[in-house]
DNA sequence: GATGAATGAGCCTTCATTCAT
DNA sequence: GATGAATGAAGGCTCATTCAT
């Protein structure tokens, strides 16, 4: 194996993790695993990252980080009314480059430990506090003083959290625009003066 | 130890499989931890359930049936309207009996694995056929005939889970009862001619 | 492999201990040898010592307890004057029971590793506060108000260990009773009035 | 990292080595260890020694070839009557320079090593065939025909080595001095004759 | 010479499973 | 039925050694 640096050696094993945990989920995957998956060698992933849990907090960490800057980029790039910001924070959620079924399923084998690892739970999605109030202020701009900004917001992330987890779980699958349709119909139902998509 | 029927020794050792799930996760649950929870030797949990495997998958059944119980009664004891029936099978969903901690913990520690384990993916929530028939039947009947009630359906049923995962995950926790009143808005956005709850 | 208490595997595994660290030094003492050599699974050393650590240091604890055990019974057979106490004392040192080529391996692959471990160095035989005590105490009424029972004392006691060290690592080896009577004659030195041995 | 003589490299490396040694013992010592003690690359150790068994053992022949230097040295600095010859032999073993707890520390370690390899048994003390002839000597020479020399010069000689293993292992430690007049101690109450020192 | 990434053997430890009592 | 000692497979981790740069 030619070698590389050190980041680039760390990314492939983190993109290794992450297939590995798409495969055999959070309590089946081993440091071979990944070394296997890498071609690497097992002694290598220690060497790279001093335990499996340093390596599966930094896959985390890692998926954590692209995340957050798919949103945000996606904020960036949207004109600058609250309904176009919010169409375009849940469409982000549905971006194929980040929902590949390797993605969805390594975020899945994660939230299945966060509940028992609060080091996990940090970076799980419904903690991201920055997200919350985003989300929380563009439905209380479209809302006026008398609606339900917080319940409202929380309903259309746990529908998007809801969603994921579905296209991961479910035995009969469907799309990734469907997924993002229901979604955006969420959004609609609360907004009606939004046009919905489809 | 005093002796129980073999009926009553495999309840308790259930319930102590979903106490240890609920404090260690998926992961990190061993045998050990499941006897020592229940009181039992070590031995014995092999005695009741031939392996490890069977004891988790009798676990998840066991929630997975006591799941379709709770909707099929609630479905059972409503008015036979679809508002009533379709709002009473959203509440269940949240009664207090159900939504333990230790339970919600339970279920998404098998949720996390779920998506590796065909086996367990059958016994999730969103694969529960009847309830999915069921829940797009009444929404049908509310949308009539120009509503996309599969998409209405789904975004319901995600938001219940969405809502379950993160009465478990999240740090800065809310009532059972904001929960169920936020699941209740979704539908209510959904269909405004019913009245919404809170 | 027949089932025993507690206690005597414990013991069982405890001797299987000292003969490996005899045989292959501290460094290079594996768990799998200790199972080995006593015929075990390599699983029951942890299961009766939770970790290698606690089995070399209950080991070592063994070996303490036996040592004091020894010159405390020699004590109190002896004749209750200094000259006949202390005599008893340095030639418990040597008796054939204690002083076995193992035993003496043992005890100097854990002075080997003592420096650097505080908690090796308690038990290590210098820092026996009691036996210590004892040894000054008798140098200090056969020498009288003039001499340095201290510095007799230390002299006498390092005779001992060093003679013990002598006899696990030297290349042409003498007798335990050379070694005895080798003990014993410092000790005349010191004390000319005592009759030496030989 | 400047670059030294391979003779300049070694000696750094061997030093490294000793230090090591008295920190952490001989069982916990690496290669790492030894590099990062020296301020040098991992890969460098292994290139001026080719093996971790090789830097150790000369480690220990350079310890074994200062040891030898510094009682020779100290013989020829002395009058030449037998006496003066013992004294000066006897007190070459405390010289400050050579019994630094560093030194004194990494002796330690190998002597408990000693006794299950046979490669360093023969560079430890009291296998140092030409210092036991000299003592033998010395000691034969102040008894006269009489006297038991071997044992004298065992006796003298343990004391010795019992000295320098309680000035590391012991709690409560005592100085250097302190050890040489006890060590003198020994020697005196033997040849009643020289006049002891302190 | 020097560096540090890469390898893989070996070890400790955990734990599901078996089984004698 | 119940217990807990015993087994052994499997995995995480350390570390001596190698080697491309």
């Amino acid at each position: 194996m030619g070698k590389l640096s050190r980041e680039e050696r760390r990314a492939q094993l983190i993109e290794a993790t992450i297939k590995v945990l798409a495969i055999k989920g959070y309590a089946r995957t081993t440091l071979s695993d990944v070394a296997d998956c890498a071609g690497l060698s097992h002694g290598l992933v220690n060497f790279h990252f001093q335990s499996k849990d340093l390596l599966l907090s930094e896959t985390l960490a890692y998926l954590s980080v692209e995340y957050v800057q798919n949103w945000r980029t996606a904020l960036a790039n949207a004109a600058k009314d609250p309904a176009a910001q919010l169409t375009a924070l849940i469409r982000a959620d549905f971006r194929p480059e980040l929902c590949t079924p390797q993605r969805l399923a390594a975020w899945c084998a994660f939230w299945g430990e966060a509940q028992s690892r609060p080091l996990y739970q940090e970076k799980c999605g419904s903690n991201n506090a920055e997200y919350v109030a985003k989300l929380e202020e563009l439905c209380a701009a479209l809302l006026g003083p008398n609606g339900n900004a917080v319940r409202v917001a929380r309903a259309i992330r746990v529908t998007a959290e809801g969603l994921w987890m579905d296209l991961v779980t479910q035995v009969d699958p469907y799309s990734l625009v469907e997924a993002e349709n229901t979604a955006i119909a969420c959004m609609a139902a609360f907004f009606p003066a939004l046009s919905p998509a489809d």
